[in-house]
DNA sequence: TCCTTAAAGCAGCGATCAGTGCGTTAGGAC
DNA sequence: GTCCTAACGCACTGATCGCTGCTTTAAGGA
Protein backbone atom coordinates (compact mmCIF):
# COMPACT_ATOMS: atom_id res chain seq x y z
CA UNK A 1 0.00 0.00 0.00
CA UNK A 2 2.73 2.22 -0.99
CA UNK A 3 -0.14 4.37 -2.46
CA UNK A 4 -3.40 4.30 -3.66
CA UNK A 5 -2.14 3.77 -7.69
CA UNK A 6 -4.05 1.12 -9.05
CA UNK A 7 -2.06 -0.43 -12.30
CA UNK A 8 -4.05 -0.90 -14.96
CA UNK A 9 -3.64 -3.54 -17.58
CA UNK A 10 -4.58 -2.28 -20.91
CA UNK A 11 -2.65 -4.80 -23.29
CA UNK A 12 -2.15 -8.07 -23.41
CA UNK A 13 -5.63 -10.54 -22.91
CA UNK A 14 -7.87 -7.75 -21.62
CA UNK A 15 -7.20 -5.63 -24.98
CA UNK A 16 -8.22 -9.27 -26.75
CA UNK A 17 -11.26 -9.64 -24.93
CA UNK A 18 -12.52 -6.49 -25.47
CA UNK A 19 -11.80 -6.29 -29.04
CA UNK A 20 -13.41 -9.04 -29.12
CA UNK A 21 -16.52 -7.95 -27.54
CA UNK A 22 -16.44 -5.00 -29.33
CA UNK A 23 -16.78 -7.70 -32.61
CA UNK A 24 -19.29 -9.73 -31.17
CA UNK A 25 -21.93 -6.74 -30.37
CA UNK A 26 -21.71 -5.25 -33.55
CA UNK A 27 -21.74 -8.38 -35.27
CA UNK A 28 -25.31 -9.17 -32.89
CA UNK A 29 -26.83 -5.99 -33.97
CA UNK A 30 -26.13 -6.69 -37.71
CA UNK A 31 -27.96 -9.70 -37.42
CA UNK A 32 -30.95 -8.72 -34.85
CA UNK A 33 -32.58 -6.31 -33.02
CA UNK A 34 -31.35 -4.44 -29.81
CA UNK A 35 -33.60 -5.68 -28.45
CA UNK A 36 -32.02 -9.01 -27.74
CA UNK A 37 -28.83 -7.68 -27.05
CA UNK A 38 -28.20 -8.88 -23.62
CA UNK A 39 -24.41 -9.35 -21.94
CA UNK A 40 -24.89 -13.39 -21.93
CA UNK A 41 -25.55 -12.69 -25.68
CA UNK A 42 -22.56 -10.95 -26.25
CA UNK A 43 -20.07 -12.91 -23.99
CA UNK A 44 -21.50 -15.97 -25.96
CA UNK A 45 -21.02 -14.60 -29.23
CA UNK A 46 -17.63 -13.39 -28.04
CA UNK A 47 -16.01 -16.63 -26.34
CA UNK A 48 -15.82 -15.21 -23.21
CA UNK A 49 -17.98 -15.60 -19.83
CA UNK A 50 -20.52 -13.47 -19.13
CA UNK A 51 -18.91 -12.66 -15.81
CA UNK A 52 -16.79 -10.73 -17.37
CA UNK A 53 -19.30 -8.48 -19.10
CA UNK A 54 -21.09 -7.79 -15.98
CA UNK A 55 -17.51 -6.52 -14.15
CA UNK A 56 -15.86 -4.46 -16.94
CA UNK A 57 -19.24 -2.74 -18.60
CA UNK A 58 -22.23 -3.42 -15.83
CA UNK A 59 -24.82 -2.87 -18.37
CA UNK A 60 -25.62 -2.94 -22.37
CA UNK A 61 -26.16 0.76 -22.13
CA UNK A 62 -22.74 1.08 -21.04
CA UNK A 63 -21.15 -1.48 -23.23
CA UNK A 64 -23.06 0.66 -26.15
CA UNK A 65 -21.67 3.54 -25.64
CA UNK A 66 -18.08 1.84 -25.22
CA UNK A 67 -18.64 0.48 -28.49
CA UNK A 68 -19.92 3.51 -30.32
CA UNK A 69 -16.99 5.70 -28.76
CA UNK A 70 -14.49 3.60 -30.28
CA UNK A 71 -16.45 3.00 -32.96
CA UNK A 72 -17.22 6.63 -34.36
CA UNK A 73 -13.51 7.75 -33.16
CA UNK A 74 -10.85 7.90 -35.46
CA UNK A 75 -12.79 6.09 -38.26
CA UNK A 76 -12.75 9.71 -40.79
CA UNK A 77 -9.48 11.31 -41.88
CA UNK A 78 -9.64 14.89 -41.41
CA UNK A 79 -8.99 16.62 -45.13
CA UNK A 80 -6.34 19.42 -45.37
CA UNK A 81 -6.89 20.70 -49.02
CA UNK A 82 -6.09 24.57 -47.65
CA UNK A 83 -9.39 25.42 -48.78
CA UNK A 84 -12.31 25.04 -46.20
CA UNK A 85 -14.80 24.10 -48.83
CA UNK A 86 -13.08 21.80 -50.49
CA UNK A 87 -12.21 20.14 -46.54
CA UNK A 88 -16.10 20.51 -46.33
CA UNK A 89 -17.13 19.16 -48.82
CA UNK A 90 -14.81 15.84 -48.70
CA UNK A 91 -15.68 15.14 -45.14
CA UNK A 92 -19.47 15.75 -45.49
CA UNK A 93 -19.05 12.74 -49.02
CA UNK A 94 -17.09 10.39 -46.19
CA UNK A 95 -19.63 11.06 -43.30
CA UNK A 96 -22.18 10.04 -45.90
CA UNK A 97 -20.56 7.06 -46.80
CA UNK A 98 -19.99 6.51 -43.27
CA UNK A 99 -23.66 6.31 -42.87
CA UNK A 100 -24.97 4.36 -45.43
CA UNK A 101 -23.49 1.28 -43.99
CA UNK A 102 -26.43 -0.56 -42.29
CA UNK A 103 -24.04 -2.21 -39.54
CA UNK A 104 -23.33 1.44 -38.43
CA UNK A 105 -26.88 2.70 -38.44
CA UNK A 106 -27.45 -0.37 -36.21
CA UNK A 107 -25.09 0.15 -33.75
CA UNK A 108 -25.76 4.47 -34.44
CA UNK A 109 -29.86 3.24 -33.39
CA UNK A 110 -28.93 1.14 -30.15
CA UNK A 111 -26.74 3.78 -28.82
CA UNK A 112 -29.25 6.68 -28.98
CA UNK A 113 -32.05 3.65 -27.46
CA UNK A 114 -29.77 3.11 -24.53
CA UNK A 115 -29.41 6.30 -23.18
CA UNK A 116 -29.94 10.01 -22.85
CA UNK A 117 -26.25 10.68 -24.14
CA UNK A 118 -25.81 7.88 -26.68
CA UNK A 119 -26.34 9.90 -29.71
CA UNK A 120 -23.74 12.39 -28.16
CA UNK A 121 -20.98 9.91 -28.63
CA UNK A 122 -22.07 8.88 -32.10
CA UNK A 123 -20.67 12.59 -32.88
CA UNK A 124 -17.94 13.75 -30.13
CA UNK A 125 -15.43 12.80 -32.89
CA UNK A 126 -17.40 14.55 -35.46
CA UNK A 127 -17.36 17.98 -33.94
CA UNK A 128 -14.16 17.55 -33.05
CA UNK A 129 -13.40 17.62 -36.92
CA UNK A 130 -15.19 19.91 -37.60
CA UNK A 131 -13.51 22.36 -34.71
CA UNK A 132 -9.91 21.31 -36.52
CA UNK A 133 -11.17 22.18 -40.12
CA UNK A 134 -12.84 25.42 -39.22
CA UNK A 135 -10.48 26.66 -36.81
CA UNK A 136 -7.72 26.11 -39.55
CA UNK A 137 -9.55 28.29 -41.80
CA UNK A 138 -9.50 30.60 -39.53
CA UNK A 139 -5.95 30.38 -38.79
CA UNK A 140 -5.52 31.39 -42.55
CA UNK A 141 -7.70 34.70 -42.53
CA UNK A 142 -10.92 33.25 -43.73
CA UNK A 143 -13.96 33.25 -42.43
CA UNK A 144 -14.56 32.23 -38.64
CA UNK A 145 -17.52 29.94 -38.74
CA UNK A 146 -19.44 28.58 -35.35
CA UNK A 147 -19.29 24.47 -34.92
CA UNK A 148 -22.88 24.39 -33.49
CA UNK A 149 -24.34 26.32 -36.90
CA UNK A 150 -21.80 24.59 -39.44
CA UNK A 151 -22.76 20.91 -37.63
CA UNK A 152 -27.12 21.76 -37.63
CA UNK A 153 -26.22 22.99 -41.54
CA UNK A 154 -24.35 19.59 -42.12
CA UNK A 155 -25.06 17.10 -39.87
CA UNK A 156 -28.47 18.08 -39.11
CA UNK A 157 -29.68 16.80 -42.88
CA UNK A 158 -27.25 14.02 -42.83
CA UNK A 159 -28.37 12.00 -39.55
CA UNK A 160 -31.70 13.43 -39.95
CA UNK A 161 -31.92 11.45 -42.51
CA UNK A 162 -30.00 8.30 -41.66
CA UNK A 163 -32.28 7.78 -38.49
CA UNK A 164 -35.71 9.53 -39.19
CA UNK A 165 -35.77 8.65 -43.03
CA UNK A 166 -35.68 6.32 -45.52
CA UNK A 167 -34.92 8.59 -48.09
CA UNK A 168 -31.11 7.54 -49.68
CA UNK A 169 -28.51 10.58 -50.24
CA UNK A 170 -28.42 11.30 -53.81
CA UNK A 171 -25.08 12.12 -55.50
CA UNK A 172 -24.07 15.45 -55.14
CA UNK A 173 -25.59 16.28 -52.16
CA UNK A 174 -22.65 17.22 -50.60
CA UNK A 175 -21.86 19.82 -52.86
CA UNK A 176 -25.08 21.42 -52.56
CA UNK A 177 -25.19 20.89 -48.57
CA UNK A 178 -21.44 22.97 -48.39
CA UNK A 179 -23.40 25.31 -50.84
CA UNK A 180 -25.87 26.22 -48.77
CA UNK A 181 -23.87 26.64 -45.85
CA UNK A 182 -20.80 28.97 -47.97
CA UNK A 183 -23.52 30.23 -50.18
CA UNK A 184 -21.59 30.95 -53.53
CA UNK A 185 -18.66 33.30 -52.60
CA UNK A 186 -15.71 31.85 -50.36
CA UNK B 1 -68.74 -18.83 -40.59
CA UNK B 2 -71.21 -16.34 -43.15
CA UNK B 3 -67.85 -14.79 -44.10
CA UNK B 4 -64.15 -14.01 -42.72
CA UNK B 5 -65.32 -10.81 -41.43
CA UNK B 6 -63.74 -10.03 -37.98
CA UNK B 7 -65.66 -7.76 -36.00
CA UNK B 8 -62.86 -5.20 -34.08
CA UNK B 9 -64.17 -4.16 -30.75
CA UNK B 10 -62.36 -0.69 -30.99
CA UNK B 11 -64.18 0.73 -28.10
CA UNK B 12 -64.74 0.04 -24.49
CA UNK B 13 -62.90 -1.65 -22.48
CA UNK B 14 -59.92 -2.35 -24.98
CA UNK B 15 -59.98 1.14 -25.79
CA UNK B 16 -59.25 2.26 -22.23
CA UNK B 17 -56.92 -0.63 -21.71
CA UNK B 18 -54.57 0.70 -25.05
CA UNK B 19 -55.07 4.23 -23.38
CA UNK B 20 -53.77 2.95 -20.27
CA UNK B 21 -50.58 0.82 -21.33
CA UNK B 22 -49.81 3.66 -23.67
CA UNK B 23 -49.63 5.80 -20.42
CA UNK B 24 -47.56 3.54 -18.67
CA UNK B 25 -45.44 2.65 -21.13
CA UNK B 26 -44.11 6.66 -21.30
CA UNK B 27 -44.43 6.83 -18.01
CA UNK B 28 -41.84 4.24 -17.40
CA UNK B 29 -39.69 5.80 -20.29
CA UNK B 30 -39.67 8.99 -18.37
CA UNK B 31 -38.67 7.25 -15.12
CA UNK B 32 -35.62 4.87 -16.47
CA UNK B 33 -33.91 4.17 -19.26
CA UNK B 34 -35.38 1.66 -21.89
CA UNK B 35 -33.21 -1.10 -21.34
CA UNK B 36 -36.02 -1.37 -17.98
CA UNK B 37 -39.11 -1.26 -20.30
CA UNK B 38 -40.55 -4.97 -20.42
CA UNK B 39 -44.59 -5.81 -21.26
CA UNK B 40 -44.91 -7.17 -17.61
CA UNK B 41 -43.80 -4.25 -16.34
CA UNK B 42 -45.86 -2.18 -18.29
CA UNK B 43 -48.85 -4.36 -17.41
CA UNK B 44 -48.09 -4.05 -13.83
CA UNK B 45 -47.85 0.32 -14.08
CA UNK B 46 -51.43 0.08 -16.08
CA UNK B 47 -53.28 -2.25 -13.87
CA UNK B 48 -53.42 -4.91 -16.97
CA UNK B 49 -52.70 -8.60 -17.11
CA UNK B 50 -49.23 -9.10 -18.82
CA UNK B 51 -51.08 -11.75 -20.83
CA UNK B 52 -52.64 -9.05 -22.58
CA UNK B 53 -50.10 -7.19 -24.20
CA UNK B 54 -48.09 -10.20 -25.07
CA UNK B 55 -51.06 -11.21 -27.49
CA UNK B 56 -51.67 -7.73 -28.33
CA UNK B 57 -48.44 -6.42 -29.04
CA UNK B 58 -45.98 -8.95 -29.06
CA UNK B 59 -42.69 -7.18 -28.32
CA UNK B 60 -41.17 -4.29 -26.83
CA UNK B 61 -40.79 -2.63 -30.41
CA UNK B 62 -43.97 -3.27 -31.51
CA UNK B 63 -45.16 -1.79 -28.38
CA UNK B 64 -43.43 1.30 -29.06
CA UNK B 65 -44.08 1.75 -32.55
CA UNK B 66 -47.91 1.69 -31.44
CA UNK B 67 -47.48 4.57 -28.70
CA UNK B 68 -44.64 6.28 -30.86
CA UNK B 69 -47.20 6.88 -33.81
CA UNK B 70 -50.34 7.91 -31.45
CA UNK B 71 -48.13 9.83 -29.82
CA UNK B 72 -46.50 11.98 -32.90
CA UNK B 73 -49.99 11.68 -34.88
CA UNK B 74 -52.10 15.03 -34.61
CA UNK B 75 -50.62 16.85 -31.52
CA UNK B 76 -49.56 19.94 -33.73
CA UNK B 77 -51.92 22.31 -35.15
CA UNK B 78 -50.72 23.09 -39.09
CA UNK B 79 -50.77 26.77 -39.17
CA UNK B 80 -52.15 28.52 -42.24
CA UNK B 81 -51.47 32.13 -42.31
CA UNK B 82 -51.79 32.56 -46.14
CA UNK B 83 -47.94 32.96 -46.02
CA UNK B 84 -45.78 30.32 -46.01
CA UNK B 85 -43.07 31.74 -43.81
CA UNK B 86 -45.00 32.21 -41.17
CA UNK B 87 -46.62 28.98 -41.25
CA UNK B 88 -42.86 27.49 -41.46
CA UNK B 89 -41.50 30.07 -38.64
CA UNK B 90 -44.58 29.05 -36.35
CA UNK B 91 -44.61 25.36 -36.96
CA UNK B 92 -40.80 25.06 -36.36
CA UNK B 93 -41.45 27.35 -32.94
CA UNK B 94 -44.11 24.49 -32.02
CA UNK B 95 -42.26 21.30 -33.35
CA UNK B 96 -39.33 23.06 -31.35
CA UNK B 97 -41.42 23.40 -27.91
CA UNK B 98 -42.26 19.76 -28.28
CA UNK B 99 -38.64 18.52 -28.97
CA UNK B 100 -37.83 20.05 -25.42
CA UNK B 101 -39.70 17.72 -23.44
CA UNK B 102 -37.65 15.30 -22.22
CA UNK B 103 -40.26 12.30 -21.51
CA UNK B 104 -41.52 13.12 -25.23
CA UNK B 105 -37.23 12.77 -25.94
CA UNK B 106 -37.44 9.48 -24.30
CA UNK B 107 -39.95 8.06 -26.16
CA UNK B 108 -38.38 9.05 -29.25
CA UNK B 109 -35.06 7.37 -28.50
CA UNK B 110 -36.72 4.18 -27.17
CA UNK B 111 -38.88 4.14 -30.70
CA UNK B 112 -35.01 4.75 -32.46
CA UNK B 113 -33.52 1.53 -30.40
CA UNK B 114 -36.43 -0.51 -31.01
CA UNK B 115 -35.52 -0.94 -34.53
CA UNK B 116 -34.88 0.85 -38.17
CA UNK B 117 -38.36 2.21 -38.54
CA UNK B 118 -38.78 3.36 -34.87
CA UNK B 119 -37.12 7.03 -36.34
CA UNK B 120 -39.95 7.14 -39.20
CA UNK B 121 -42.80 6.69 -36.86
CA UNK B 122 -41.80 9.49 -34.99
CA UNK B 123 -41.44 12.07 -38.04
CA UNK B 124 -44.23 10.33 -40.97
CA UNK B 125 -46.86 13.32 -39.28
CA UNK B 126 -44.48 15.97 -39.82
CA UNK B 127 -43.69 15.14 -43.46
CA UNK B 128 -47.11 15.13 -44.01
CA UNK B 129 -47.61 18.60 -42.31
CA UNK B 130 -45.11 20.11 -43.89
CA UNK B 131 -46.40 18.49 -47.01
CA UNK B 132 -49.82 20.22 -46.40
CA UNK B 133 -48.18 23.62 -45.99
CA UNK B 134 -46.29 23.17 -49.13
CA UNK B 135 -49.08 22.19 -51.40
CA UNK B 136 -51.03 24.96 -50.52
CA UNK B 137 -48.44 27.80 -50.88
CA UNK B 138 -48.09 25.95 -54.73
CA UNK B 139 -51.82 25.96 -54.44
CA UNK B 140 -51.87 29.99 -54.08
CA UNK B 141 -49.23 30.39 -56.67
CA UNK B 142 -46.12 30.62 -54.48
CA UNK B 143 -42.84 28.95 -55.23
CA UNK B 144 -43.46 25.18 -55.11
CA UNK B 145 -40.61 23.57 -52.63
CA UNK B 146 -39.81 19.79 -51.90
CA UNK B 147 -40.44 18.10 -48.69
CA UNK B 148 -37.31 16.45 -48.56
CA UNK B 149 -35.29 19.28 -49.04
CA UNK B 150 -37.36 21.26 -46.71
CA UNK B 151 -37.12 19.00 -44.44
CA UNK B 152 -33.31 18.71 -44.70
CA UNK B 153 -33.14 22.17 -43.93
CA UNK B 154 -35.86 22.59 -40.75
CA UNK B 155 -36.17 19.16 -39.28
CA UNK B 156 -32.50 18.17 -39.65
CA UNK B 157 -31.08 20.38 -37.49
CA UNK B 158 -34.19 20.14 -35.02
CA UNK B 159 -34.18 16.76 -34.72
CA UNK B 160 -30.16 16.33 -34.74
CA UNK B 161 -29.65 18.88 -32.02
CA UNK B 162 -32.35 17.24 -30.10
CA UNK B 163 -31.55 13.47 -30.36
CA UNK B 164 -27.26 13.86 -30.96
CA UNK B 165 -26.29 17.08 -29.21
CA UNK B 166 -27.03 18.46 -25.90
CA UNK B 167 -27.41 21.92 -27.69
CA UNK B 168 -30.69 23.73 -26.70
CA UNK B 169 -32.56 25.54 -29.08
CA UNK B 170 -31.66 29.45 -28.66
CA UNK B 171 -34.39 31.73 -29.62
CA UNK B 172 -34.90 32.97 -32.46
CA UNK B 173 -33.70 29.67 -34.09
CA UNK B 174 -37.38 29.20 -35.97
CA UNK B 175 -36.43 32.62 -37.56
CA UNK B 176 -33.05 32.09 -38.55
CA UNK B 177 -34.04 28.28 -39.94
CA UNK B 178 -36.47 29.59 -42.21
CA UNK B 179 -34.46 32.74 -43.17
CA UNK B 180 -31.44 30.57 -44.22
CA UNK B 181 -34.12 28.47 -46.12
CA UNK B 182 -36.31 30.49 -48.05
CA UNK B 183 -33.51 33.34 -48.02
CA UNK B 184 -34.62 37.27 -47.33
CA UNK B 185 -37.19 37.46 -50.07
CA UNK B 186 -40.35 35.12 -49.93
C1' DT C 1 13.10 -15.14 -13.58
C1' DC C 2 10.00 -14.38 -9.77
C1' DC C 3 6.17 -12.12 -7.57
C1' DT C 4 2.13 -9.33 -7.05
C1' DT C 5 -2.37 -8.63 -8.30
C1' DA C 6 -5.59 -7.14 -12.15
C1' DA C 7 -8.61 -9.51 -14.75
C1' DA C 8 -10.89 -13.56 -16.47
C1' DG C 9 -13.22 -18.06 -15.53
C1' DC C 10 -16.36 -21.21 -12.84
C1' DA C 11 -20.48 -22.71 -10.34
C1' DG C 12 -24.60 -21.64 -8.68
C1' DC C 13 -28.56 -18.72 -6.79
C1' DG C 14 -33.02 -15.98 -6.92
C1' DA C 15 -35.83 -13.18 -9.88
C1' DT C 16 -38.12 -12.35 -13.76
C1' DC C 17 -39.31 -12.75 -18.47
C1' DA C 18 -41.55 -14.85 -22.55
C1' DG C 19 -45.00 -17.83 -23.70
C1' DT C 20 -49.38 -21.20 -23.38
C1' DG C 21 -53.91 -23.47 -22.27
C1' DC C 22 -58.13 -22.47 -20.39
C1' DG C 23 -61.83 -20.02 -18.02
C1' DT C 24 -64.23 -15.40 -17.65
C1' DT C 25 -65.91 -10.86 -18.95
C1' DA C 26 -68.12 -7.59 -21.71
C1' DG C 27 -68.69 -5.14 -26.62
C1' DG C 28 -71.69 -5.00 -30.20
C1' DA C 29 -74.90 -7.04 -33.66
C1' DC C 30 -79.53 -8.79 -33.90
C1' DG D 1 -83.22 -8.42 -23.93
C1' DT D 2 -80.37 -12.38 -26.08
C1' DC D 3 -76.51 -14.37 -28.09
C1' DC D 4 -71.90 -14.67 -30.09
C1' DT D 5 -67.27 -14.06 -29.62
C1' DA D 6 -63.32 -10.77 -29.31
C1' DA D 7 -60.60 -9.49 -25.72
C1' DC D 8 -58.98 -9.86 -21.05
C1' DG D 9 -57.66 -12.40 -16.70
C1' DC D 10 -55.61 -16.49 -14.29
C1' DA D 11 -52.42 -20.18 -13.29
C1' DC D 12 -48.54 -22.26 -14.64
C1' DT D 13 -43.98 -23.62 -16.98
C1' DG D 14 -39.29 -23.55 -18.96
C1' DA D 15 -35.60 -20.42 -20.15
C1' DT D 16 -32.66 -16.99 -19.27
C1' DC D 17 -31.01 -12.90 -17.16
C1' DG D 18 -28.55 -10.35 -13.57
C1' DC D 19 -25.53 -11.06 -10.03
C1' DT D 20 -22.10 -12.98 -6.41
C1' DG D 21 -18.43 -15.74 -3.78
C1' DC D 22 -14.49 -18.16 -4.98
C1' DT D 23 -10.70 -20.01 -7.90
C1' DT D 24 -7.52 -19.66 -11.69
C1' DT D 25 -4.80 -17.30 -15.18
C1' DA D 26 -1.61 -14.15 -16.99
C1' DA D 27 0.02 -9.06 -17.48
C1' DG D 28 3.67 -6.22 -16.07
C1' DG D 29 7.10 -4.46 -12.75
C1' DA D 30 11.24 -5.64 -9.75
Amino acid sequence: MSSTTTTFRPGGRSARVRADVHRAAQELLAEQPAEGLTLPAVAGRAGVHPTTLYRRWGSVAELLNDVATSRFSGDIVVPDTGSLREDLERWVTDVTTDLADPDTLALMRAAIGAGPDGGCTCVTDRHAQLAAMLGRERARGGVALDVERVADALLGPLYYRAIFTTTPPEPGWAHELVHALLGRTA
